[in-house]
DNA sequence: TTCGCTGCGTTCGCAAGGCGAACGAGGCCG
DNA sequence: CGGCCTCGTTCGCCTTGCGAACGCAGCGAA
């Protein structure tokens, strides 16, 4: 077996699998029910193959229909449930998230680097702030304009972390949002020195975000864990001396525990 | 279009999907990494079958490959981000549980009901109690021996509620546990009178739960709200005075403001 | 009322592509 | 060193997924 990368349009690829979980994935928060051609046109297909998927993913009980409409079951659920569960450390992490936003009642949350983007996998919300944007685990941020995905990027050697920042083609999501790689380059670099990074309002007007690097005993890296508040409410000088030591803390607890 | 149930091994069946999702859901908290031979026999299929959905599944992203070993990558998580998203009143709910953990200081979730499990789809726990056992969204728990789902039995009416019944072997879990159908069809029936439910050590030793069902304000069942707590620490008389009129309460609000 | 039109879900013959028996490469033991 | 596992991989056969074509409402114009 060598450890080459990928097949595309391989022998051993089985596109009816990858057809079949572009189906699943149709679904989004704007549409949550959706008619056969409906399906069919957001996946990006006929409808006729989008009906022998949807068709067999009713009978597999993952999605549900209601007349003419198609929803998801929660047995999707079932599907992220494995990678939660294989975290070993998670239930530690999700502690000292729990206790930070009992400290200081703001979001915490834990993300992996996955490609261009930063999943969110845990996370920890204060009971009052019903305004707050509700994230759910397995949303996926650009790593490029998150602080928990630039604090990642920082950790990756200069060759990979090059090659990743040669792929990317930036997209400005607010007025501050960096635009040039180079300053992008410059921001992740500067993360890297630190061992933190924060993000103000690049990617969303009013989010400040800050993030440090978590890493098990072992020296893996397990992810990066993050504070997320509010431009008006929070100033930079709260940000680095109370919320970053707190993260700072839970990092290092974390670094002495995950064995 | 007729509202024909299911299809098992129909005409517009597409096996290679069904198979793709078996490797998915081969991989659970016991097996986190596996090689290709493990996956085959877990996911009963031969070593090339597996081969096929694993290599389709990398090159997808859904999985990673370390040497030998084939494990789950964050993606997976997306799959089900999708559902949680769909479900318009999540942050409320998410709310009234955080805020009763908050008072309580106990977990609490929200689960529907799928097939013959409850499905926790929402969580709250509170920040202390690192020995309390790691539900993590996506888990199922069976609907015949969990508070969360038999509360949801009791919403259907006589006729489904005894398709249901007759389909169930019951399988004990603990001394507790009711192992009849007849009793534990009463036991629903209980709930369906009282409005809500308490399972005491059924499903494992020491867990002690209670949960209502949620309505939207058009009647549709939402799912069901419950506390867990332990039999050692919390009394009967504490479960009903307190703890239950705390979920009846963030049910009433639901009920009222989800519209 | 009838007609054509549009958008829907469903059918079915063809060939693309998934199946698994058979293979060969390593590791282990006697 | 040779026999014997167990593993990952190959490749010809035939299953099985593909999509053009179909039929059926619903609707507006004639």
């Amino acid at each position: 077996m060598d450890d080459q990368v990928l097949q595309p349009g391989d022998r051993d690829y089985v596109g009816a699998l990858a057809s079949g979980l572009d189906v699943l994935l149709a679904f989004d928060a704007e549409h949550p029910r959706m008619t056969l051609s409906e399906v069919a046109a957001k996946a990006e297909m006929d409808r006729a193959k989008a009906r022998r998927f949807l068709l067999t993913l009713h009978a597999l009980g993952f999605v549900k229909r209601a007349g003419r409409y198609f929803e998801l079951t929660p047995k999707v659920l079932q599907l992220g449930y494995a990678y939660q569960a294989s975290n070993q450390y998670r239930p530690m992490i999700q502690q000292y998230l729990d206790e930070i936003t009992a400290t200081l009642g703001e979001s915490t949350s834990l993300t992996v680097l996955d490609g261009d983007s930063a999943v969110l996998v845990l996370r920890a919300t204060p009971p009052q702030r019903l305004m707050a944007i509700q994230l759910s685990v397995g949303t996926r941020l650009p790593a490029a304009y998150s602080s928990m995905g630039r604090v990642q990027l920082a950790q990756m050697d200069d060759e990979t972390l090059d090659a990743w920042l040669q792929r990317q083609t930036l997209q400005a999501h607010t007025a501050y949002s960096v635009t040039h790689v180079k300053a992008l380059r410059e921001r992740i670099l500067e993360a890297r020195q630190q061992g933190y990074c924060i993000v103000d309002q690049e990617l969303e007007l009013g989010l400040l975000s800050v993030a440090v690097p978590v890493f098990a005993a072992n020296g893996e890296l397990l992810g990066a864990i993050n504070i997320s508040t509010n431009a008006v409410r929070v100033d930079m000088n709260t940000l680095v001396s109370r919320y970053l030591p707190a993260l700072q803390e839970a990092a290092a607890q974390i670094h002495t525990y995950a064995r």
